[in-house]
RNA sequence: GCGCCCUUAGCUCAGUUGGAUAGAGCACGAGACUUCUAAUCUUGAGGCCGGUGGUUCGAAUCCACCAGGGCGCACCA
């Protein structure tokens, strides 16, 4: 079902070299069977004679030779020859291509699925606070976390997509109070709201219209039974009913971007089920947790600056640079406490190998937390992956968009939607590597030209079933005569469709979902330059009146197109559309 | 001061884990097409891959140092 072409040829190069080089089988691992970039150098080519040359203690070029001139034999190779330094480049028999695309056909959306890998991975991103909607920053840390999560499950992993909620905290004490103050205004106590607001610490932190409606829901509750009470008698009612509306808010907006979770996990569940104190003892047994008082950090003392001692982490012995405190000076538990109780909470439900999407604000934070992972597993095998996500600026005009609140400009990351459409935001946000940091041109992004990605790739699969539905919807295309198919335009997209199960195992190896992007573009192009052909040559379209057994293969090497790009789609989780309007 | 990320064509960015002559799109130059499958197409030019050393058959890719940009830097979340 897999059907990776590379990694099945590859294991004839293998058994080649096993025959003319027996027994140099520790090297076998770095022989790989790669796409040409350029289409002269054949389909695929080796680098095995360059890697096998050093052990076996003879020249690369002399190996390529006859390494060629065994793959040469084999039964859809129809040309193997050494090139270059060492390398043989194979081109295969039209025959063999074309025999791929009944596979493509047959497997339809689950072509270039991986076997499955037996691993747990589970993949947290967004996480952001339960303190209001969404804003442009979350934006792209949710499409990626998305994405890549789609792209493990379809490279075989048993994906499990995670939201851990940060409800346990300070900062929803201050969402309980700003929302106290929304309750007090609802009741139409706007003087005894001012008068509490002007003694909360720190201020009031939210002040967002979106706890009106809050406050409101409250005042219909609970009448005036928390408006003159001390506020030990209401914090926990209020916080709780204010995160729940707030993940409410957070769920709405994820929806309309359609990202999803499997699991929502709450940081204060997992407090009180002593998730913290279990995780710390595990590394107490081990030696790694002691008393001690940390030097200040260098070049930037703060003002306020004494040593303290702290209950604290050796986070130095797993490559970190200094020790971590996991407990602050009055004995609370930080943060970073609570976060390695949430890896250990998620080794324990079997997870061995986590991936958390973060913002690059965070970057700090990476070491430290695969630190405590890598303490907390011991002799285990438990990996954790950070994709850090950069800033993005959103341009319109050629100017940068301002962020900020006053403005009221592109906040809210619904605003950023209902302007460009989510699958728009989605396909661009993953057009770039996510540790650069990106400009999001809105203008582009709603072009209906090449410019546009979405458009592009969009309009290509718009072409295909536009194709397929003027032929009538044909079926059986998989059992069609294809030999009819010999245009070099016919043939580079049959060898871009193949190359399709490769990407996936490789960018799911990478963590790199915008790979997928970048293929599904390419692809794009590719399909649009064999349409092109056929405006020159009219001989060239897929449907020609006069000719069934041509048309037949041109609907299925259309038909194989339309189910990459879907497939690809699927994983960037962008909605394929039936035609352009 | 320390750590992490980044630096590739005028602009925005890829570069398949170290491979062959470093690629796209936009913008720019030249040509085609008069709506036929046109929400255009073909083609050209454009590069010291930030710099300097190193590792090896081979480096944009790995290592060291330097320069520039971003993010973070006791107990905050």
């Amino acid at each position: 079902m897999g059907s990776n072409l590379f990694a099945e040829l590859r294991v004839w190069v293998l058994q080649d070299v096993e025959t003319l080089l027996p027994g140099l089988t520790q090297m076998h691992a770095s022989i790989e069977l790669t796409p040409t970039r350029d289409a002269v150098h054949g389909d695929m080519a080796t680098n095995a004679a360059l890697v096998a040359a050093k052990p076996a203690g003879r020249n690369p070029r002399e190996i390529a030779a006859r390494l060629a001139e065994l793959l040469a034999k084999r039964e859809g190779i129809a040309k193997a020859e050494p090139a270059g330094p060492g390398f043989v480049n194979i081109t295969l028999t039209p025959e063999f291509l074309l025999r791929q695309l009944p596979v493509i056909l047959d497997a339809g959306i689950a072509y270039g699925n991986g076997a499955a890998k037996g691993q747990k991975i589970n993949v947290e991103y967004v996480s952001a606070n339960p303190t209001g909607p969404l804003h442009v920053g979350h934006c792209r840390g949710a499409v990626v976390g998305d994405a890549l999560a789609n792209l493990l499950q379809k490279a075989g992993y048993d994906v499990t997509k995670e939201y851990y909620v940060n409800d346990a905290g300070a900062q929803v004490v201050a969402l309980a109070r700003s929302v106290y103050v929304r309750y007090l205004q609802a009741l139409g106590r706007n003087l005894h709201a001012e008068a509490y607001a002007a003694q909360v610490p720190g201020g009031v932190q939210y002040g967002g219209e979106y706890l009106v409606p809050v406050g409101q829901s409250l005042a219909e509750l609970y009448g005036e039974m928390f408006a003159t009470a001390p506020e030990e008698q209401w914090l926990d009612t209020i916080r709780e009913f204010a995160v729940a509306k707030m993940l409410e808010l957070i769920r709405e907006d994820l929806a309309a971007l359609h990202v999803t979770h499997d699991v929502f996990t709450s940081e204060r569940e997992l407090v009180a089920a002593g998730g913290v104190e279990r995780a710390l003892q595990i590394l107490q047994d081990r030696g790694l947790i002691y008393e001690g008082t940390l030097e200040p950090p260098k070049g930037k003392t703060p003002e306020d600056w004494e040593p303290r001692e702290q209950t604290l982490f050796r986070a130095t012995q797993f490559g970190d640079d200094v020790d971590r405190p996991v407990k602050k000076s009055d004995g609370s538990n930080t943060y970073f406490a609570n976060d390695i109780a949430c890896h250990a909470d998620k080794m324990a439900r079997g997870f061995n190998a986590m991936i958390d999407v973060l913002g690059a604000d965070h970057g700090g934070y990476t070491k430290r937390m695969q630190a405590a992972v890598k303490a907390l597993a011991g002799n285990g095998d438990a990996r954790l992956d950070v994709v850090l996500c950069q800033i993005v600026r959103v341009m319109k005009n050629g100017e940068p968009v301002r962020m900020s609140k006053r403005a009221g400009t592109f906040v809210e990351l619904r605003d950023l939607i209902d302007e460009v459409g989510a699958d728009a935001v989605r396909f661009i946000m993953l057009m770039r590597k996510s540790d650069a940091q990106m400009e999001f041109d809105l203008n582009a992004a709603v072009a209906q030209t090449r410019d546009n990605p979405v458009f592009y790739v969009q309009y290509a699969h718009a072409r295909c079933r536009s194709v397929l539905r003027a032929a009538g919807e044909p079926s059986g295309l998989a059992a069609a005569d294809l030999s009819a198919l010999t245009a070099p335009e016919e043939l580079t997209l049959i060898r871009k469709l193949i190359a399709w199960p490769r990407l996936v195992e490789a960018a799911a190896l990478a963590r790199e979902p915008h790979r997928v992007a970048f293929f599904l573009y390419e692809l794009a192009g590719d399909f649009h330059a064999l349409w092109n052909a056929g405006r020159d040559d009219a001989a060239l379209r897929f449907i020609q009146a006069e000719k069934p057994i041509e048309t037949a293969a041109r609907l299925a090497l259309v038909s194989a197109t339309s189910v990459i790009i879907r497939s690809g789609l699927g994983v960037l989780g962008v909605k394929p559309v039936e035609e352009m309007r």
